[in-house]
DNA sequence: GGCAGTGATTGATATATGTCAATAACGAAA
DNA sequence: TTTCGTTATTGACATATATCAATCACTGCC
């Protein structure tokens, strides 16, 4: 097959909120008819990001908020030593870009773990819309919302767990995120590496790897490559339970 | 002194946002006249809460956000096993709450670490008079936007940073954030205990003890009990730099 | 002013996880 | 298919930090 593409046809990419499958999980939950087209009037479809390519990068100034429709994208952070911390995995019907608002500018660079397609929504249109449509105002705070609390939830992943529970918290999140988007709960391929992942979780890749077959031959579940079948999510959730060898408990004042 | 009080007088509590020293940092920025005025109305006062005292406690309905006036508070979330995770401290100036707005229901406890007055901001007031003032509304999204940018950068501290690099981020947050109030950015009290620093940082209590005697000897710090005075703040600032023993820097796919 | 009781510090030891190094499994390209 | 480069796995060893235990220093109370 010759090299032909890099040209694509933007008119093929024409879907409206109204049809996108993930028109629940994204901004117009709770808008209708009319309130929807406004929106999706001012929504951008682009070309597919192709895996490895930046939707963003930190520094860059905010321009819009992005939802994943397909794909994956991971954002990060590169410290002064050119060190990347991972800060989280963004599945279809995920916003990007929500952290970008206060400063202007992103915090975080953003670039595709595979070929990866989403919906542009340029703020500077999208900001004078929510006083207008209540439901959309109120969408974009529970949104908004629910990353802080899911956030915080990260904190007690990274604080209080070991690594196995680090481990098995990660993966059952991602069930759950793909569950909800109504793929299945049990098997799923993951877009990331496990060097990702284990940045992520604050681990070395090794334990990671390691971690992996110790799950695997206690039967908690299976992996192939990037390929996930959990076959005992309740097991998983105990370990995820568990907290670190560290926390005694211990009630601060 | 005989324990007579307990019955505050509210008279007394009598505020308004446009007095209130902090409200640059609150919400009201970019907010004028009548419309300050709008805003202040639905505001409520509440007598000041004691060390110890909970503002609000997980899995209670939402039903306002708090902006801290003096004092402090800590969030945290209690695991099945009565463990605890502290997720924040909010100084005064900064909001509490925010994180409930997207179930209607508060994922974390709050409670005061020393006297601290709050304003209370129904959330069912506030909600709808952002549709009618621009400033108010995207200063509320610019908050929220900020905390999420803020939570990821805690990320980087508790996934990258040994011990050492964890509470010099931490500390000099804090110190950032005494300075923006106006107090003295090298020189405060700790409202917090140090088993509570040592739960929001993800290490034992003992560490973070001796590291606060370690940069003691260095001459980094000067520290009596609560009080703390930072005497080399670029040293602190390096080492919070510094990635952890693992992060090998390398890039994920 | 002495006496708990809690919070902070310090020391000795254990261990989970990181580090280094080698190999193996895959995927893309020729 | 073969080859190369990347990513994942596995092993042996090092170490940062947790754990356990004791002491010390405040704070509030009688």
């Amino acid at each position: 097959m010759p090299s032909r593409p890099k040209v694509i046809d933007i008119q093929r990419i024409k879907v409206a909120c109204r049809s996108c499958t993930l028109h629940e999980l994204c901004l117009p939950l709770g808008i209708d008819g009319e309130e929807l087209e406004r929106l999706d009037r001012i929504i951008r479809r682009r070309r597919p990001l192709e895996r490895g390519e930046h939707l963003f990068r930190r520094g860059t100034p905010f321009r819009a908020l992005y939802a994943v429709r397909s794909g994956a994208i991971k954002t990060y952070a590169v410290d002064e030593a050119g060190c990347e911390q991972v800060t989280g995995f963004h599945l279809p019907g995920e916003l990007v870009g929500l952290d970008a608002i206060g400063e202007g500018v992103h915090p975080l660079s953003a670039r595709a773990l595979e070929r990866t397609s989403v919906c542009e929504i340029p703020f500077d249109q999208l900001e004078p819309l929510t006083a207008e449509i209540p439901g959309l105002r109120r969408q974009l705070l529970r949104l908004m919302s629910r990353e802080i609390a899911s956030d915080e939830s990260h904190f007690g992943v990274l604080g209080q767990k070991g690594a196995e529970g680090r481990l098995a918290a990660f993966l059952l999140s991602l069930s759950r995120r793909y569950a909800e988007r109504g793929f299945s709960a049990l098997e799923f391929r993951l877009a990331m590496s496990r060097t990702d992942i284990a940045n992520y979780l604050g681990l070395a890749v090794e334990t990671v790897s390691r971690i992996f077959t110790r799950f695997q031959s206690e039967g908690l579940l299976r992996t192939q490559r990037k390929l996930v079948r959990l076959l005992d999510p309740a097991r998983l959730e105990a370990i995820a339970g568990e907290h670190a060898p560290a926390s005694r408990c211990g009630r601060g004042a």
